[in-house]
DNA sequence: TGCCAGGTATAGG
DNA sequence: CCTATACATGGC
């Protein structure tokens, strides 16, 4: 009989999960009524909004080491516990209209810090796709490559030794198109340890996204991307086809980024999110 | 059924 | 620095 692990974290300036879920920045979350499964750090936990904060239930079968008190820390760091996005979503310059709406109507979203090999890896696949084929991909991925979270039947995201030994045809079936060639090139390249996550996590912003761009098939946006939810860099601004056509319709084609320094990447999340009433 | 998707590499100015 | 074009495949 294990004992269920179960506890509440506080998250400053709260969290709506739909609205996190839906701004595209993270694509393995799975709905469960009201609540999320979310597969990350090779365990499975059940999310639900509680007070403030969130409820955090332990699916997985709990490794030895992973006492309550890690556990806690892992999620804070994940949901990004400590920032106060209440404040955040103030900062709009009352005179921008749309960026006030925008920040108002993604109340609830936080940036979420994430695996960076699995946000390099997703957001290579994510060019030219819609996000329901993003999903679709990333699952397969994961289905050929990764392992079974102990005590589930969720495949962890792979890691970058076990996503290089994949064939050719195998990464094809997973419906990568030209991407293929790409997901397996870096793939080598972290397998090879040339790009560590604590390596990369010591440069600067600038160097950081000019690392990432080294890697074919990373480009300005996946770099900067990968850049601000795979290493929490909230002053990146990521420019897709959406947050061109807000700054072509609002801003004469070039975001103040002066206004909103440090968190330049939380506004950029606000815009992408209120694409919909573009 | 055809169009489009959270772009990038490449060639050429 | 800039622009034009090809690109594999799924989802709707």
């Amino acid at each position: 009989m294990k004992s269920v692990e179960k506890f509440y974290i506080e998250l400053k300036g709260g969290i709506d999960l739909d609205k996190t879920e839906k701004s595209g920045q993270c694509f393995r979350w799975i709905k469960d009524g009201d609540a999320f499964i979310i597969p990350a750090f090779g365990m499975l936990v059940k999310v639900s909004e509680a007070r403030g904060g969130i409820d955090l239930e332990l699916l997985s079968s709990p490794k030895k080491k992973t006492d309550p008190k890690s556990l806690a820390e892992i999620w804070s760091k994940y949901f990004d516990a400590g920032l106060d996005y209440s404040k955040i979503r103030k900062m709009p310059d009352k005179k921008d209209k749309f960026l006030s709406e925008a920040a108002e109507s993604g109340a609830g979203i936080r940036i979420i810090y994430q695996d960076s090999f699995e946000t390099l890896i997703t957001f290579i696949i994510s060019q030219r796709k819609s996000i329901p084929a993003i999903k679709t991909s990333v699952e397969r991925i994961c289905e050929t490559a990764g392992r079974k979270i102990p005590g589930t039947d969720v495949y962890d995201f792979p890691t970058p030794d076990e996503l290089k030994k994949l064939s050719s045809d195998e990464l094809s079936a997973c419906g990568l198109g030209y991407r293929a060639s790409y997901i397996h090139e870096t793939a080598e390249v972290f397998a090879r340890g040339e790009f560590d996550a604590e390596y990369l996590s010591g440069l600067d912003d600038e160097a950081l996204i000019g690392t990432l761009m080294s890697l074919k098939g990373v480009g300005v946006k996946v770099a900067n991307c990968t850049a601000l939810f795979g290493f929490h860099r909230l002053d990146l601004f990521p420019i897709d086809v959406w947050i061109q056509r807000a700054l072509d319709t609002y801003y004469d084609g070039t975001f103040p980024l002066e206004k909103y320094h440090p968190y330049n990447g939380i506004m950029q999340q606000y815009i992408f999110a209120y694409r919909g009433q573009l």
